[in-house]
DNA sequence: CGAATGCTTGAGCTTCATCAACTTCAGTGG
DNA sequence: CCACTGAAGTTGATGAAGCTCAAGCATTCG
């Protein structure tokens, strides 16, 4: 059976762990994903845990790249209905808005102090030409958030409360670990509240709560006050409903895009 | 008051009219999206309606675009659920598997005849190479995917059941009627069962069959054995609860990127 | 015309949302 | 170090939205 167990020990197997840091997410410097070279970028922008970045509706010409905290991306109805659509980790392209006039149709708030490197339309054509394989590296990011997306869209379909909950934060937990393998034991920090969850999974806080207390009572996992432990990954894994080799397939395909993002390094 | 009419005017004053030519949409090639010499690309693949193109799980190291028909992109849990991703038209890139030994992790069912174009992975770098506009474009051309996505994402996690409905309707009209505006009436061939419908926004088939009676007992839509006719274009944009300007988004996206795809052509 | 597929309807039940009150925690200034 | 405050988490009662099961009908296509 492959478990989380297996996980970790891939991770470890295939990393050289870096120097645990506690939980100064913020002061990690991304990795992996886009290395631009600075002539291409404007300033990095700094964003204040809270803050957004940008909204729905505005209009720009560039590309937002994360390179330090974490960020939300979400959409809001007039109403007030708010979906979160992905936790963005370091690495990721936030928004790709290619020409003059493209219009943004999603939000992203900053859920700690972060910083996004900029890389305005105008530089794009100049970056292209002088490194054409830049171009197909953004495709395979923004194809693999793609991917994510298609797979949180299946969650909110067509899982129950309790997958959807189990899933997401199976999902938070690989992610974390494959970007900061240092940290050693089954709990981490995530900066999240209920409300997040339920905004994520397509539910109100409240029913989150319900779940999360079952998880907890069931020895499954338990996520209080921004802190996640994990109590028995098998049975996380199972009450998520997924394949296991899915959530290898997972590492694999982060493992690759580490591998592609350095040979690109420039 | 901004309204479907006005989609249906605007469409006609951006667009010369191609020759009506009935439900036939096999015949239709890809008039936007990648198009790329033959050079580059193996034999164009052809699917006949109802198979898969590709399986979750299968390896592959190719960029797979839709020339011509319809395909839908979706995943299966191990009990049968199944939810549909994203329903596909010509130019759509379907997936992106940019290394040797990227998995799927989604597969795509042609819902018509359809041809799919190749691009092997082999190909990839000395195409980036002679055309580096190219990996610039195919980005874009994910990003409008992973967009949609994310509307998606928002619907089936705040949206009521009438609302997703609604807004799948709208958003198929609206898609079909931008590629094929030849196409006068407000009514429209779409190669769906309800039971697509409700694998798409999350619902029963049976539910879904509930929802589509009330939108037809009130005049606002119709769909019925692969008919679709739009009764109320207004009062659907409003059941379907869209900011219009985000319709509008829509089309002045698609304008874009066909403005775009034609600029990049050789 | 018959078979196969897709659509329709009803009854009963489950899951999750809503509303409202209350408790716990983390950070702040005294 | 404590008291205070606001944000986050917890709990219960109630009801609605949508699912399941089961049966029958309509449409398309060969």
């Amino acid at each position: 059976m492959l478990s989380l167990m297996s996980v970790a020990r891939k991770i470890s197997s295939n990393r050289q762990t870096s120097p645990v840091r506690g939980d100064d997410f913020d002061a990690d410097r991304a990795t992996r994903g886009l290395d631009i070279d600075d002539r291409y970028r404007s300033t990095d922008r700094q964003i204040k845990a809270g803050c957004d970045l940008f909204r729905a509706g505005e209009k720009g010409d560039a590309i937002y790249s994360l390179i330090s905290g974490w960020v939300a991306l979400y959409s809001l109805m007039e109403d007030g209905r708010r979906q979160i659509l992905q936790f963005a980790l370091p690495g990721a392209v936030l928004a790709f808005m290619p020409t003059q006039g493209s219009v943004m149709n999603y939000s992203a708030q900053a859920l700690t102090d972060a910083t996004v490197g900029i890389i305005p339309h105008s530089n794009l054509g100049r970056l292209a030409m002088s490194n054409p394989e830049i171009g197909i590296q953004l495709a395979g990011l923004i194809s693999q958030d793609r991917s994510f997306a298609y797979d949180h869209l299946s969650s909110m379909g067509r899982r129950s409360a309790r997958e959807r909950v189990a899933y997401l934060l199976l999902e938070l937990f690989i992610r974390c670990r494959l970007r900061w393998p240092g940290h050693r034991s089954e709990e981490m920090y995530l900066p999240l509240t209920q409300e997040h969850i339920g905004d994520a999974t397509g539910l109100t806080h409240i029913h989150v709560n319900r779940v999360l207390r079952n998880l907890r009572k069931e020895g499954v996992a338990e996520f209080h006050y921004r802190r996640l432990r994990i109590l028995n990954p098998d049975r996380l894994v199972d009450v998520a409903g997924i394949d296991p080799r899915v959530a290898m397939a997972w590492i694999d395909s982060d493992l690759l895009n580490e591998e592609n993002a350095q040979r690109f390094l420039y």
